[in-house]
DNA sequence: TACTTAAATAGACTGCAGTCTATAAATTAT
DNA sequence: ATAATTTATAGACTGCAGTCTATTTAAGTA
């Protein structure tokens, strides 16, 4: 159903693509997000436009490249197994704190990026915002199921309140502990039922 | 002690200060924070570097110049009264919320330019973000204090979470209602002492 | 072999924020 | 008056992201 190439014209590159990546997430982690587009192509050899042939901005690429470095996989909770769903939205917690606290700066900077760019805003949300949004509601509706909150609270909005605690706290560079973690899981759950 | 000018060289010319600020204002308002350092310095009729020796950046002439039409003022909380803390929470939230709502666009750019440059996210938070803060904080102790909220609870948590949530949900693009500050501010205080 | 098509390249170009330079203007001090 | 000092002005300049143009390259198709 696929696997037939069928394509006119000079192939593109994948490693154009690959090499693109690679440039940028060193420079970025290097230099910081202000590293300039010309610095990233001459580390990754190849022209402005097969930059901007494959993504449309700056931050895009960064994003891309940002991604394949993989460690901002969060493991979804295991809502099969019976742990307390307290438990569980606090080691989800703890484990997204680690990888904002190891890659905060650059994620402050994608943030701001996605506010002025509508177009690398609705990218930004799509693959990292709504993801952690749905896996977040999921657990709550689960713990509802459980009866291990009350039923009649709106799981959207506790996950505006965890997941924006988690952003205000990084932009105005409050801490990101563990105990952060536990204490805004223990919030949710306060009461217990 | 005062009102001596006591002053060396050609005086500043507040008017310019002040047509800045209303030609900035005008401007992004009309066309979005994009508009140009040209296009303002051309309606207020001075300079460029006239801007410049008021304020370091395009973020911070707009900043002041947001804060100059004043809808941004938050009436805080009488906590010499006897109203239940809960509603002051919820007419708080509520009245911040309408800010947010008819500035929202402008304050999400503001946001982003805090993220980018260190300079400007200092005085954005010192004049915008931490005042709000305080406000709430100072409001949760005072429900401890009446045994409101339980003592033991962190008020610089709650109001990352309520502070967060909005934040978050103005980024999201998420609706910022009446019904919304009610169910935030019923959220904190769930459970009653 | 030619022809068509898509991708790659070098580099010029645009529009922007913010800086710098040289000069003029407005004020106090001598 | 003259000097010293500070602000204001016009406009050139820098460095950046992103666009555009002309040309070349690598593939499929006739």
């Amino acid at each position: 159903m696929a696997d037939e190439p069928k394509h006119v014209g000079r192939p593109k590159n994948e490693a154009a693509s690959t090499a693109l990546k690679q440039a940028a997430i060193m420079l970025v982690r290097e230099q910081g997000y202000g590293v300039s587009i010309t610095a990233i192509i001459e580390a990754a050899g190849v022209s402005r436009q097969t930059l901007y042939n494959r993504w449309a901005t700056k931050a895009e690429l960064v994003l891309d490249a940002f991604f394949e470095q993989a460690q901002t996989q969060v493991s979804t909770p295991d809502l099969e197994g019976d742990a307390p769903r307290r438990r569980l939205l606090a080691i989800y917690l703890r484990e997204v704190f680690g990888h904002v606290n190891s890659d905060g700066e650059l994620l402050r900077t994608l943030l701001a990026e996605a506010q002025i760019d509508p177009g690398f805003r609705k990218v930004f949300f799509e693959r990292f915002v709504s993801p952690r949004a749905e896996i977040v509601i999921d657990l709550l509706r689960d713990a509802q199921a459980r009866n291990e909150i009350d039923a009649a609270r709106d799981p959207e909005l506790m996950t505006s309140m965890l997941h924006g605690a988690l952003w205000y706290r990084l932009l105005i560079d409050q801490p990101l502990t563990d105990d952060i973690a536990d204490e805004l899981a223990g919030e949710i759950f306060r009461g217990g039922r």
